[in-house]
DNA sequence: ATCGTTGCAAAACCTTTGCACCAAT
DNA sequence: ATTGGTGCAAAGGTTTTGCAACGAT
């Protein structure tokens, strides 16, 4: 996984170094979004160090490269999970936990570019986030209910 | 449509104000998605002032009340130009000129869910961007792709 | 050795908070 | 008169910029 983005990086004539390595770890092991304090914080406890313009700038780069995505409703930054995948990368946002999982279809892109293409706009990507619940915290707001 | 604005502001209790007409005024005559300073500026320009805190209340009730929307891949505020509508509320954003265009369809929300509720998530609201270029921009780049 | 990357300092910008005063009802 | 709204000052947070030093190739 960490290796796949790091062929992207050489691929593409970047550099791989300590702190682009340690970004790419922290977002692996994260399971929502991170903003670029939070990343800092993460490294902080693990005894490392990275200036937060450094961060900043990983961030840019990773997301110019598809290999994260900013979820603009939460403001942070995850791991993109998908490969070269078919149509628009898309996420579902639990606005309990904070969950995210990201997901592409073909079909729903193709939907709205019809739609869109009706009142003659020309669409060249999607940005899509749906917020909800997730499966857990749906399942766990279920139970409280029937208890109270 | 601004006398709709100011009736949904009666009718949940909230006072019509200078500085709240002044905003929704600024939001009508708008094109593209404004920041709460751009509105500040214009506002300034029709020899008006409002401290920017001001606007930033304004524009946060706005959107409670449906009233407004904040782009969030641009980052600014438009007026809401849709009624109570079926399905959420899209956005169509041109990348070139930044002009925004609202719309809704139900069938799109309907096909998001059910595609979110097989992986067993449940959607309360979705958001949607759709970049590209509106038709006049679209037209132009056409035209300059002939001549060049 | 080269050139891309990082760290630092500083600035610019954005957003929020608390409180006193003002104004719409 | 009441209560919500606005302005102000200040603080806190986020993001950007320029430059010198470092390090991956």
């Amino acid at each position: 996984m960490l290796q796949a983005a790091i062929r992207v990086l050489q691929a593409q004539g970047y550099k791989i170094t300590e702190p682009r390595k340690q970004v790419l770890e922290v977002l692996e092991g994260a399971q929502k979004p991170l903003s670029p304090y939070d990343i800092q914080s993460f490294l902080k406890q693990k005894g490392k160090y990275l200036n937060h313009v450094t961060i900043y700038r990983i961030l840019d780069l990773f997301c110019s490269l598809n290999l994260a995505h900013k979820v603009l409703s939460i403001g942070g930054f995850v791991k993109c999970s998908l490969g070269t995948a078919e149509g628009c990368h898309r996420f579902m946002v639990c606005h309990q936990c904070g969950a995210i999982q990201e997901f592409a279809d073909k079909e729903l892109c193709q939907g709205e570019d019809a739609f869109t293409r009706n009142l003659g706009f020309h669409t060249k990507y999607h940005l899509s986030e749906s917020s909800g619940l997730c499966a857990d915290c749906f399942r766990k707001q279920f139970e409280e209910q029937k208890l109270g």
